[in-house]
DNA sequence: GACATCACG
DNA sequence: GACGTACGTGATGTCC
C-alpha cells in the first residue's frame, strides 16, 4: 500500500446528501417481503454503484470514503443552542433507513466515516485539509454550499447529480468572493435552513460586496463606522456579536480527530459475496443484476413472493374515523360525492340490503368512497322502529332520500365505462343493483383479488383482510342486528350507527384496493385476475338470476315417495333390532350394532364413537340384513332431506325457477362452489338419486342442453407429466381406462374384463389425488400389498408420473405455492410442515394443479360463452366443474351445441397449448336427466 | 358449533 | 419403525 501522497485524489462523498436525493428522487418503494421502506437505500445504492462505476477521467479516484454524520447535538450546539433548531423532523419512512445506508456503504466496501459530536462537514474538511498537505487531490461530491469554503487549489466539488465541478471561479459565480472568504459572506448572509442567525437585512450579495469593500470579516466590523448605508451600519455595530458567533457555526473544522488515516481510504474491490447478500436481503433485484453482471459472478436468487412476514398488518396511514364518515341525504350532498367520483375514475361502492339472499333481498342503502377515510353512507330504506305504533314500524325513517332519485342520480356512475367500481365480493352488489334496473361496469374487486394472490394462505371475506392487511378490525355487524329470533334486518338499524357500518366497509373496500391493486403485477397474477377472476363476475350473475326452472310437484312426489318408503324400512330396522331407535343417529345405531348385536367393527374417530359410515355398513351387509336396511334408509333419508325437500325450499316464488349462488373463491384451486343451495352436486350415481334430476326442467318450448368434458383432468394430467402413452391413447380416442389397464396388467384390449378396467381406472384418478397404497387398497377392497404393486407398476409404465409428482413437491416445497397451466397460484402452506399435515399437503399440491387447470380451463370458457351464443335463444343456467347446462329453445340445439363445444373444446387458446386434445361430449333432453 | 355422513366432480 | 393416508366441495341431522 502506498502512502497518501502527490498524483493520490480522494474522493468525498456527503453520505447525508446522498441519502436525501435518492430519498426525494424516488417513489416510496418498499421491501416487498415484509414492507420496509427501501427507496431512499435503493437510490443510495443505485448512485453509489454509479459513481463507482462511473467514468471519471483524469479525476478518477485513488481513494475513497462516504462521510456521514452523526449524533444530533455537536459543538456548534454548545456555541448557539438554536443551531438547525426549525430543521423539519425526519420523515418516518426515511428514519429507518439510515442504519442501512451505512451497511449499504460497507458492502460495497467503501470506507464509511463518522464521528459522533461532529458534523460530515467537518471530517470532509478535515480529510480535505490533510490531502491537501499530503500533495494530492480532493473531489468533494457534494452541492452543499457550506462546504464551498473548502474549495481552493487541488480541492474542488463536484455535483455528482449534474456531473459539474465547482473550482474557485465557481465558488466565486455562487458567493461573489473567492473559497477563502466564503465563511466571511456566510457569516453575515446567515443561514435559514442551518438557523445561522447572520447579520438582518444582508444577504449574500450584500455580504460579498462589503467583504469585497474592506477585504475581510474582521476588517468589515473593525471599520464599520465607514460603512455609508446607515441601517447596514448599525446593524454591523449592533449585531456584532452575533455576527462573530455566526462565522464560527460555518466555520468547518479542520482538526476533527480522527482514528483512521487517509491511506485507510485507499480505493478497494468490493466482496462479491457481501455486497451481492447485502443487495439480496434488500431485494433490489435489478441492481444485484447488474452488479453480478459486472462482478461475473450468478446473481443471487431473490424470492418472487411475499415472505410470511408480509401478512402482519401494514401500520395506517390514516386511522379509521366514522365520526368522519358522511350521512348522504339529499340530492346536494349525493351530487358532490359522484363528481368525486367523476373526478377520480374510480369508486368503492357497497350496498346494504334485508338480507344475504341477492335475489330476495332489498336495497337499504348504499355505501361509497373515494379516498381512505372519506367515505359516506346513502340510507334510503331505513324502517322507524323506534315506534310502538302498529303501522309506524312499516313507515320510512325520517332523512333520508327517495330511493328513486339516488338510483336515478346513481346509475349514470355505475355505468359510466370510465369509472371502475370497487367492491368487495361486487357480485353480490352486482345482482342487487340488476334487479333495480342499473347493470354495475365496470368492476374491480378486493376478494378476487385476493383470492387471485393468496389462494391457500387465508380466507377473502372482508373481516379477514382488514385485519390481516389493514390492521383494523371492522365493525361487526352482530351487534347492529342481534342474533336468534330477536334478529332485526339492516332497514331497521338505526342510520346513525348505520352510517358508521356502511361507510366503513366501503372505507375498508377502497383501502384494500389500493393495496392489492399494485401488488397484482408484482406478484404476477395480473392475467388470471383479468381472465380468470374479474370477467367472470358479470358471467356468473347473470346465470344465477337466470336460475333454473324446477318442477315442485315432481319433488312433492318424490318426497312423498321417500317418506313411505323410509317409513317401512325404519319399522324393519327396529323390528330387526329388538327395539326404536333413531336411525338417523350414527351413535345409536353403533350401539346396536357393535355392543346389542355384537358385531366386528371397531371405534373410531376422536369422539370414540363407533364409526357406520356406508363402507362399513357395506362391509357388515354381507352377513346381515340390518346394516343393508340402515344403508336404504340413508339413501332415501339423504335424497329426501337434501334434495327433494330442502330443494322446494328455494324455489324463488316470483320467477318459480332455483337461483344458486356461485362463490368464485369457494375453492382453493380456482373452482366454484355452489351454495344456497348447491347445485353441483344433485344426484346422478344412482338410479333412485338421478331421477331427482327430473325435476330440473326447461320452460316450454325450450330443452336443456348439457355439454361436459370428457377426462379433462385425466388429459391435462397426460399432458403435464407428459406421458406419451397416455397421449396416444386419447390422440386415438381409446378407453383410456382399458388402455391403461393392458399397459399395467399386459392385457389385450380385446381382452380386456370390466375388473380389470376398474382396477385400472381407480389407479387412474388415485393419481390425481396422490395416490397411496392405503388409499387404493380401501379403495378397491384389496390387501395393502396388492395395491402397492399396482401403483409400482404404474409408475414403471409410466415413469412420467413419478417425475410429475416429484417435481410437483419441490416446487411446493421451494415457493410454497404450485401453479395451474395458466399461471394461477395454489399456496400449500404446510406442505413444509412435520406431522400428519405434510401428507395432506403433499397430495393437495399434486391434485391442485391438475384440478386447478381443468377449472380454469371451464372458467374461460364460460368468460367467451355470452359473446359466443349472443343472439342465440339459449341460456347458461349452471356450472358443474365439467359441464355446462344451457336451457335453449328447440330449434337452436344443434347451433347451440356447435358453438358452445367449440368453445368449450378451444378455451385454453391461445394461452396455452395442449398436448391433448379436449373434447365435449353433448346431452339434451326435457329434464337435466335426459340431457345429462 | 362440532361431528358424522353422503351427495357431486 | 410408527403413523395416517386419495383431491376438491356443501348440506343435513344429531348431540352437547
Amino acid at each position: 500500500m502506498s502512502k497518501f501522497g502527490k498524483g493520490c485524489h480522494l474522493h468525498l462523498i456527503d453520505g447525508s446528501a446522498f441519502i436525501f436525493r435518492a430519498y426525494h428522487a424516488l417513489p416510496p418503494l418498499t421491501r416487498k417481503s415484509d414492507g420496509m421502506p427501501i427507496g431512499a437505500v435503493s437510490g443510495f445504492c443505485n448512485m453509489l454503484q454509479r459513481y463507482v462505476d462511473g467514468d471519471h477521467g483524469p479525476d478518477a479516484p485513488t481513494h475513497l470514503a462516504v462521510i456521514f454524520d452523526k449524533g444530533s447535538h455537536t459543538f456548534r450546539n454548545d456555541l448557539y443552542d438554536l443551531y438547525k433548531a426549525n430543521r423539519e423532523a425526519m420523515p418516518e419512512d426515511l428514519r429507518p433507513q439510515i442504519p442501512l445506508t451505512r451497511q449499504a456503504t460497507e458492502a460495497f466496501n467503501i470506507p464509511c466515516k463518522e464521528l459522533e459530536g461532529y458534523e460530515a462537514d467537518d471530517i470532509i474538511a478535515t480529510l480535505a485539509c490533510q490531502a491537501r498537505k499530503a500533495g494530492g487531490r480532493v473531489t468533494i461530491v457534494s452541492s452543499d454550499k457550506d462546504l464551498m469554503q473548502l474549495v481552493g487549489d487541488g480541492v474542488e466539488m463536484l455535483d455528482a447529480m449534474k456531473n459539474k465541478r465547482i473550482d474557485r471561479e465557481g465558488v466565486f459565480e455562487k458567493f461573489g468572493v473567492y473559497p477563502e472568504r466564503v465563511v466571511d459572506v456566510q457569516a453575515l448572509a446567515g443561514d435559514s435552513v442551518d438557523n445561522v442567525p447572520g447579520a438582518p437585512g444582508i444577504g449574500i450579495k450584500t455580504a460579498a460586496l462589503l467583504i469585497n469593500e474592506f477585504g475581510d470579516l474582521e476588517t468589515l466590523l473593525d471599520r464599520a463606522e465607514e460603512i455609508k448605508q446607515p441601517k447596514r451600519r448599525q446593524t454591523l455595530i449592533e449585531k456584532r456579536d452575533q455576527i462573530e458567533l455566526s462565522k464560527k457555526l460555518v466555520q468547518l473544522d479542520c482538526k476533527t480527530p480522527l482514528d483512521f488515516t487517509l491511506d485507510d481510504l485507499e480505493l478497494r474491490d468490493p466482496d462479491p459475496d457481501k455486497l451481492l447478500s447485502f443487495l439480496a436481503e434488500m431485494e433490489f433485484r435489478t441492481l444485484s443484476k447488474r452488479i453480478a453482471d459486472k462482478l461475473r459472478v450468478e446473481p443471487p436468487v431473490i424470492a418472487d413472493t411475499p415472505a410470511p412476514a408480509a401478512d402482519e398488518p401494514q401500520a395506517e396511514e390514516i386511522p379509521f374515523d366514522a365520526s368522519k364518515y358522511e350521512c348522504v341525504r339529499d340530492a346536494a350532498a349525493l351530487r358532490k360525492w359522484i363528481d368525486q367520483a367523476q373526478e377520480r375514475g374510480w369508486v368503492a361502492v357497497d350496498t346494504e340490503t334485508t338480507g344475504l339472499n341477492e335475489m330476495v333481498a332489498d336495497l337499504v342503502g348504499i355505501s361509497l368512497c373515494i379516498e381512505p377515510g372519506e367515505a359516506c353512507y346513502i340510507p334510503l330504506t331505513h324502517r322507524d322502529g323506534a315506534s310502538d305504533d302498529l303501522f309506524g314500524s312499516d313507515a320510512l325513517a325520517e332523512g333520508q332520500m327517495p330511493l328513486d332519485e339516488a338510483l336515478a342520480l346513481l346509475k349514470p356512475v355505475l355505468e359510466d365505462p370510465s369509472i371502475l367500481k370497487i367492491g368487495q365480493n361486487m357480485k353480490y352488489d352486482a345482482k342487487i343493483f340488476a334487479r333495480y334496473g342499473v347493470e354495475v361496469a365496470p368492476i374491480d374487486d378486493t376478494m378476487l383479488m385476493s383470492y387471485a394472490m393468496h389462494a391457500g394462505e387465508h380466507g377473502h371475506g372482508m373481516d379477514t383482510l382488514s385485519e390481516r392487511y389493514l390492521g383494523h378490525t371492522p365493525i361487526p355487524i352482530k351487534p347492529l342486528l342481534g342474533s336468534g329470533k330477536s334478529a332485526i334486518t339492516f332497514d331497521k338499524v338505526p342510520i346513525d350507527e348505520a352510517t358508521a357500518y356502511a361507510a366503513e366497509d366501503a372505507d375498508i373496500t377502497l383501502r384494500l384496493w389500493k393495496l392489492f391493486k399494485p401488488q397484482l403485477h408484482r406478484v404476477q397474477v395480473t392475467t388470471v385476475y383479468e381472465t380468470l377472476e374479474r370477467p367472470l363476475v358479470p358471467v356468473l350473475a347473470r346465470m344465477e338470476m337466470h336460475g333454473i326452472k324446477v318442477d315442485r310437484d315432481v319433488l312433492s312426489r318424490m318426497s312423498n315417495a321417500f317418506a313411505q318408503k323410509m317409513a317401512a324400512l325404519e319399522a324393519e330396522i327396529h323390528e330387526l333390532a329388538g327395539e326404536t331407535f333413531n336411525v338417523g343417529s350414527p351413535a345409536q345405531l353403533g350401539e346396536i350394532l357393535f355392543e346389542k348385536m355384537g358385531l366386528e367393527g371397531g371405534k373410531k374417530g376422536k369422539t370414540g364413537k363407533y364409526s357406520t359410515g356406508a363402507d362399513v355398513l357395506e362391509d357388515l351387509a354381507t352377513e346381515h340384513e340390518l346394516p343393508r336396511k340402515v344403508l336404504d334408509w340413508r339413501q332415501l333419508s339423504k335424497l329426501k332431506s337434501t334434495y327433494t325437500d330442502a330443494l322446494q325450499t328455494h324455489i324463488n316464488p316470483d320467477t318459480g325457477r332455483v337461483h344458486t349462488s356461485y362463490a368464485i373463491t369457494g375453492a382453493n384451486t380456482g373452482r366454484l362452489a355452489s351454495t344456497d343451495p348447491n347445485l353441483q352436486n344433485i344426484p346422478v350415481r344412482t338410479e333412485e338419486g338421478r331421477r331427482i334430476r327430473e325435476a330440473f326442467i326447461a320452460e316450454p318450448g325450450n330443452v336443456l342442453v348439457s355439454l361436459d368434458y370428457s377426462q379433462i383432468e385425466l388429459r391435462i394430467l397426460a399432458h403435464v407429466a407428459d406421458i406419451p402413452a397416455l397421449k396416444q391413447a386419447f390422440a386415438d380416442g381409446l378407453d383410456i381406462h382399458a388402455m391403461t389397464a393392458s399397459e399395467m396388467f399386459d392385457v389385450p384390449l380385446d381382452e380386456m374384463t370390466p375388473e380389470i378396467r376398474r382396477k385400472a381406472k381407480a389407479i387412474n384418478f388415485g393419481v390425481i389425488y396422490g395416490i397411496s397404497g392405503f388409499g387404493l387398497a380401501r379403495n378397491l377392497r384389496i390387501p395393502r400389498a396388492e395395491a402397492q404393486g399396482f401403483i409400482d407398476r404404474y409408475f414403471e409404465r409410466f415413469p412420467g408420473i413419478r417425475r410429475y409428482m416429484d417435481d410437483t413437491i419441490a416446487f411446493a416445497k421451494e415457493h410454497g405455492y404450485v401453479q395451474t397451466l395458466f399461471g394461477r397460484k395454489i399456496h400449500t402452506t404446510e406442505i413444509n410442515a412435520k406431522g400428519p399435515h405434510a401428507g395432506f399437503a403433499r397430495r393437495a399440491a399434486i391434485n391442485a394443479p391438475i384440478q386447478g387447470t381443468a377449472a380454469d380451463v371451464i372458467r374461460r370458457a364460460m368468460v367467451r360463452m355470452p359473446e359466443a351464443i349472443d343472439g342465440l335463444p339459449a341460456k347458461m343456467l349452471l356450472q358443474v366443474h365439467d359441464e355446462l347446462l344451457f336451457e335453449v329453445a328447440e330449434d337452436a340445439v344443434d347451433k347451440t351445441i356447435e358453438i358452445a363445444r367449440d368453445v368449450m373444446e378451444n378455451a385454453p387458446d391461445p394461452a396455452v397449448k395442449l398436448d391433448v386434445k379436449l373434447t365435449v361430449d353433448a346431452g339434451k333432453g326435457a329434464n337435466w336427466a335426459e340431457a345429462h
